[in-house]
DNA sequence: AATTATTTTTAGACTTGTCTAAAAATTAGT
DNA sequence: ACTAATTTTTAGACAAGTCTAAAAATAATT
């Protein structure tokens, strides 16, 4: 049995993995398609493969799930991401909102040297960017505890953790509206009719809508 | 026309490079099988794939040639590949044996402003761990102006400039030899039986094979 | 429960890159 | 110059990954 897999094989276990965090259900073969930007046809034939391979669960008409060793391959891949977009923040003036293509390639270098050398040298991060957990070495993530700003009542403190939504365009505004990781945020007021809230943030107030808030991930001020 | 290209076409644009530097003639469809580890038939098919882009010049029966787009893609590729095992050598550990095959990976990442930023990270290295000249932003490349250490008379003293053979074996021997890059080295006698040569290198006299001297570059000294 | 709508799978085709075996062209040897 | 050896190309096949269109299964409606 190889054990190398392909660059696309490895896409498709970690979209599986990503699916899989926010339930405990099997992944549709439709909802595969739409993270990978392919056909549910063409889905269907590799969730077979990977069966084969012992990868994923899989029954005809029931979705796929990883198994432990394709949940350690797809946990592996999301590490050396998330390692490779904090060098390139930190050593190579990479802006949070352009590392994610670069990235995306590097995922797949293979070698375990590397990626350990890396993260050594890197000083054993623990988050990228992005505010998302890196797993260490043994596959163990931290992950994320925080709340969504969303939740956050009127008068209460909270600090900016991470963001759910790593595209360029709203990183690009939180850039532009002075949010970061690591800012301190108070909600000032939270209007009924739509959910949007008045913030004040890094010096100045900020009216953000509910759709803002519910991609940030904050941790509660006692 | 598109004009990105696969690894494989990348490959093969890389090894018709670098069999066009000892010669000026076309390149022939055995020599770039034999380079890349495949079959005469598998090349015949990428070479005409590659005239079709334009990246080579290829006619029946004649070999191939690169096309001044073809040689700076390919020149491009060498430069990546040489810039990451100066990152692996310097910041990551790596020791001059165990680069080549990572970098074979991270050669194929395309990413202008990665490669950019390596250049600048790593001070704008000139040479790579094994000596090899790495091309500029513009393509251009201070080729090997170094003759080989066998050409060198007795009583001669030199330079060790780079290796011909990056072989991990040969490497591995260098290392135990103690003969690295700058080393400089005295031609003691040399050997008109088998032309192997008795030097003074790194305080120790040693005695090597023409084998040997003929994959060491040297700079002669006055 | 029967019919519709949606999701998923299959069947067949296409592209990229590879291979083997055979044919064609070139080169070498006499 | 002719034959033999070598190199190169072609023809046909295969694996990986993708797609479209049609069939089968599941889920939603009435
Ligand atoms: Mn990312
Ligand atoms: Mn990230
Ligand atoms: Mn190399
Ligand atoms: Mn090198």
């Amino acid at each position: 049995m190889n054990l190398d897999l392909s660059q696309t094989e490895e896409n498709y276990l970690k979209a599986i993995f990503s699916l899989s965090i926010a339930t405990s259900k099997a992944i549709s073969t439709n909802a595969i398609a739409e993270k990978l930007e392919t056909k549910a046809s063409s889905v269907t034939d590799m969730i077979k493969k990977l069966s084969d391979k012992e990868l994923v669960h899989y029954k005809k008409y029931q979705g796929a799930s990883l198994t432990v060793a394709g949940k350690a391959i797809a946990v592996r891949i999301i590490r050396k991401h998330r390692l490779w977009e904090v060098f390139l923040v930190k050593h190579l003036n990479f802006k949070w909102d352009e590392v994610h293509d670069v990235a995306e390639q590097l995922e797949h270098i293979k070698s375990t040297k590397l990626t350990q050398q890396l993260d050594e040298y890197l000083e054993f991060p623990t988050h990228d960017p992005h505010g998302d957990p890196i797993p260490d070495e043994n596959g163990n993530i931290d992950f994320h505890t925080g709340v969504m700003l969303s939740s956050i009542l009127a008068s209460e403190i909270a600090i900016i953790m991470g963001v759910k939504d790593s595209t360029s365009s709203f990183l690009k505004y939180l850039d532009s509206s002075g949010i970061k990781l690591g800012s301190v945020v108070e909600v000032l007021h939270k209007e009924e009719f739509d959910n949007s809230m008045l913030i004040q943030i890094e010096g100045q107030k900020l009216s953000i809508s509910q759709q803002i808030a519910k991609n940030l991930y904050v941790k509660k001020q006692r």
